[in-house]
DNA sequence: CTTATCGGTTAGTGATGACTTACGGTTAGT
DNA sequence: ACTAACCGTAAGTCATCACTAACCGATAAG
């Protein structure tokens, strides 16, 4: 998902301001469609938001979505730290045996 | 990079406890091989550290590593959504213009 | 109604990458 | 030394995916 720099640089945009899809493909080397393409997934992904304007549609950063994936990371990361802790201490305990 | 699933797998066997390779490969439908190579990225990429232990070799999770990458989208987070409000505002503002 | 702008969709192509098989190197045990 | 266990690497294959070109629908302006 994230792993894509193009995706990454849409993200950026949009994150720093809301945009239409013209304007994201305008600051990128890939063509309108390849943004486009990107935003249907971002967008199935929860990342981000569509809101009609005209004929334009405007894209923005969906807190959501984004907040739902920081607090997996966060989960993931502090779990990782308590197994790295126990098994420090557990280390500690054994070589104290010995 | 955690794009793919049995990276994801990866981490989260050894960010349980630490584990050599074969032992890691034994609880997924790939090869050991394809796990030698999920690692080797993983180290490069700071997220696990590798020791000897005889012929073995013990993978565990990297705090530094996984440490920056949820620093790193912790600040995304955090900038999005100062920006997300930032806009909110201004919309409001113009709204009462008109 | 006609034209222009904006954007989503499809089909096809090229590149990236995940996987397996085969091989070689290293350490432990006998 | 010989054998076995464990692992990294190289080469090749196959699927996935990002991209472009072409097309079509929808809205705005004249």
């Amino acid at each position: 998902m994230l792993a894509d720099p193009t995706r990454r640089a849409i993200l950026e945009r949009i994150g720093h301001a809301p945009a239409a899809v013209g304007e994201i493909a305008a600051g990128l080397p890939v063509s309108r469609p390849a943004v486009s393409q990107h935003l249907k997934l971002l967008k199935e992904a929860g990342l981000v938001t569509e809101t009609a304007a005209g004929t334009r549609r405007i894209y923005r950063i969906d807190p959501r979505g984004l907040g739902a994936m920081r607090d997996w990371l966060d989960q993931f990361w502090r779990t990782s730290l308590d197994n790295f802790a126990a098994y420090a201490e557990a280390q500690a305990k054994e070589e104290e045996k010995e």
